[in-house]
DNA sequence: CATGAATGAGCATTCATTCAT
DNA sequence: AATGAATGAATGCTCATTCAT
């Protein structure tokens, strides 16, 4: 990997070049449609914004509403990778102690919050939410799959939770489409929409709650005897 | 005064027909806006649907701002008052029988949640997150005490259900929030950002879920104990 | 008419009413006017300022373009009749005296600085001077008569002062306009075409440079030489 | 300088066509302003008379006033330039000859009248004078060198005109303003504004009447006997 | 490919004017 | 006669997009 020629090396050069033009254009982008919205965002802000000329963007990608696309999809993977990564924290290596579990419901759901209360997270749902009615299919190349990605994924574990006698039986998905509830729904309100930053132990409340009250209803019932017992 | 019944009809007639003539320009303006933005929307196209000219909205409303705000405050209001009215449906007249409290919870809760299907609920949330960027005044002047209020009351609601002893102790406000984080929070992917209405069936299906987990989670422990084996 | 007394004083305070608005309105108009121009004041603040609807405007005087033609017409008026009141002061009661000449020249250049220095003065003719191309009669309206009238009365004096072997055999006309230019035209640049307040000792100045000047040019000469002789 | 590439040709045809524009889109702004004033001016129209799109008047302007301040400055330059240049004949090669002092303030005179009476210098007059009220800045970036300079240009040669002996002694500067009253105060009037034209012959009986009383007034005067000698 | 200049369409806003009371 | 509401036309300005270099 290291004997390249000189113009190999330079033509390497330029396309990466053009690479991080295109990644710098895709950044800029999605930064001016964040706090714009996409009708206010102009392309030569974003061009600006980039560093690059005005016309070089549409080299690149066209169209506004092509950028506009792109630069959604673009951090809309990077987002529901994080998002994905982090439900997958939530393992189950250790044995069904209680306090383990709460433990790691805990440590999971942190992680999803943080992601979630990430201002880029909330831009995204916000343009996403609110483009949604003009870019009908917006949702289906942003969201599509990542969104049932995180569910499944969160599912799965779930799933192995339950069959390990640490959770009830239960459906899974449901179970995991409340603890996100749980979660993301009060935050909504609390941080205006993403408007205003949510304090650290606000946020830790919310978490603590939530997985208090997920863990009332679905801990199987004999551990929660154990757990109550504990917590009194 | 009150003579003849020509002139004063006339009188009301007129003043009758300014107001009316504004209501149809905030309601108006509030479709128009919520299918197609803030910054797309034109105030012709308002001015049109409302069937007046254009000026007349400036007459009225003085500016597009001013009428985004004005649009967004009356719907805010209505929506919010509707909200709080089913919220007041969770009464306590019926003895603490377990099954009167889920069919009672399930009851409030699908009124809560026809509410928030609604059609103008979702375009209202989808403004107020699409726009509280660009007017930060806008939440607090539309939300601010409409939002508390909904949750004030269902707090109070589950405040006297605890009190009677159907719910466990607990915090009311935090009872409030997650019972309708659970309600909402699965509506929001299930319907992609209100773009698709959902069927009647997977409503209904997430109000069950929603009133069980609630309950599992919140019923006073005697109390869940009879219900679970009454629900087998 | 005039029959009951109580009706024709009511008529007649009705009338003066009617009178005291137009003249209202004429007085706000040609303000907004001056300080607007013609183009930019609106006939909503010309009413606002008169204290009356913007509707009563037109029922008064029509148009706004009849608006501005009646304003103009009415200072214009009041104005020529306050320069020509002062050119008047110019008489020949006393003899021929040089030193008396050039009081009286002074006293009477003097009122029509003071008169032409007026901010409601530069109004008209920067009013004139600005509409005159998109109004081609209003000079003919407004300035017509009333240039020429201080020009002539002005001329009338300077014919007598000639005849009475004060001022040398010229021509009158001639004399009363450069005795006019003398007097106005450096006021133009002093006060920045009447933006800026001109001090008094600056028009003292002018009123005895331009006084100085046309008594050189037009004092017969054997009393310029006596005039000379005194003066140093 | 002439054996420029080809590229340097092609550069130079590029930015000449980019400064021609430029001046093209200031010369129709200026002649659209002067016959609608500033207000009723359009961008559009400037736009169509300099042959270009309306946005292009943006790209190289920015703004309609500040369309109308460039404008105001470019012709005002000119203006001025061509009024000291006027100003500039006044020279004393001659001896002090009595008949060519009169030739040659004539001549000076006729030029400065000319200039005055260009549609364009009325035009520029008119604007300022219309306009100084709504943008305060405008007569000192427009009239504001200039006018000095053609005052003090004038006033030197008034200077040494005295020093030669040919004029009395005096303020020169106050000579000239004199100067420029008697010439072009009477021509306010006479071409009403400058909405008409003024006969060739009427010009000249305005500078021979100007000269006229100038030279009576700051000739010396062992001159001025010799010279009225002549004249009769 | 990257750039700066140019364009045409669209939009909020203002204003003189008319209608109904 | 006087008013307040309503209107249609006009205007300054912005923006996404294309052309020539």
């Amino acid at each position: 990997m290291g004997g390249t020629t000189t113009s190999a090396g330079a033509t390497r050069a330029t396309s990466r070049g053009r690479i991080d033009k295109r990644q710098a254009i895709l950044d800029a982008a999605f930064t001016v449609f964040a706090d714009r919205g996409y009708a206010r965002a102009g392309v030569e802000e974003i061009a600006e914004v980039a560093g690059v000329a005005k016309h070089t963007v549409y080299n690149h990608l066209g169209d506004k509403e092509n950028v506009f696309h792109a630069a959604m999809e673009a951090t809309g993977n990077a987002v529901m990778a994080e998002n994905v990564a982090a439900a997958e924290h939530l393992a189950m290596d250790g044995a069904a102690d209680p306090d383990a579990v709460r433990s790691r419901l805990e440590d999971v759901a942190n992680r999803l919050l943080v992601q979630c209360c990430d201002p880029r997270s909330w831009a995204l749902r916000r343009l996403l939410n609110a483009e949604s009615a003009s870019f009908p299919d917006l949702l289906e190349s942003v969201w599509g799959h990542g969104a049932d990605r995180l569910r499944q994924t969160l599912a799965d574990r779930m799933a192995r939770l339950s069959l390990a006698g640490v959770l009830r039986t239960c459906d899974p998905v449901e179970a995991a489409e409340q603890f996100l509830a749980l979660l993301t729904g009060p935050m909504e309100a609390r941080s205006q929409f993403g408007t205003r930053p949510v304090p650290e132990a606000e946020l830790r409340g919310v978490v603590n709650a939530a997985v208090s009250t997920f863990l009332r209803a679905f801990q199987s019932d004999h551990l929660s005897a154990t757990a109550s017992a504990a917590a009194s």
